[in-house]
DNA sequence: ATTCTAACA
DNA sequence: TGTTAGAA
């Protein structure tokens, strides 16, 4: 696989992230205390960890969790109702994942644009659908035979996408 | 330097 | 919940 494409993917993908209590409590506005508090109590978990270590480590998923708690404390409920309605939430949240986790089929350039490839476009799987968005911010749409896609698509450089600079 | 637990002038 | 202490 070509680096520009493993570049943009590994930005998407959020299973690499790993934060400490710290990191994380900058990030979300809610105290170190209050994260092991909420672990304590199950509303939220960190990662185990193989190594003898003790201090917690976070995954992006836990993240998203304590952002959603966060937010709903700030509207005011009640710890517990906040846990309650982070868990609603989550549900559709993995629902909207998954839709999109179905819709994305990889990147790829083609005509100096870069394309979503959104997977197959007729039952009789023969076609792809591709999605790019254009300077106009409007999502342009084109139909093309798998094969094609196969020839044009994977053919991107190294050179198309600046990565960044190697220290 | 950061995080851990336990405890509270 | 905040803020400490002393240890890891």
């Amino acid at each position: 696989m070509n680096s520009a494409k493993k570049n943009i993917e590994n930005i998407l993908n959020t299973d690499r992230f790993m934060f400490r209590i710290g990191e994380l409590s900058q990030m979300t506005g809610v105290s170190a205390r209050q994260l092991r508090y909420w672990e304590k109590k199950g509303y939220i978990q960190s990662e185990a960890r193989e190594d003898g270590q003790r201090a917690r480590v976070y995954s992006f998923k836990s993240f998203v969790k304590v952002s959603l708690i966060k937010e709903f404390l700030d509207q005011g409920f009640t710890l517990p109702a906040a846990v309650d309605k982070m868990t609603e939430q989550g549900k559709r949240m993995s629902e909207l994942h998954q839709l999109y986790h179905n819709a994305y089929h990889g990147l790829g350039f083609y005509e100096d644009q870069l394309w979503v490839n959104m997977g197959y476009f007729d039952d009789e799987k023969t076609k792809i659908l591709l999605a790019h968005v254009g300077d106009d911010d409007d999502v342009h749409y084109r139909v093309m035979p798998e094969e094609e896609v196969a020839e044009k698509l994977e053919k991107i450089g190294p050179e198309t996408l600046p990565g960044p600079p190697m220290p």
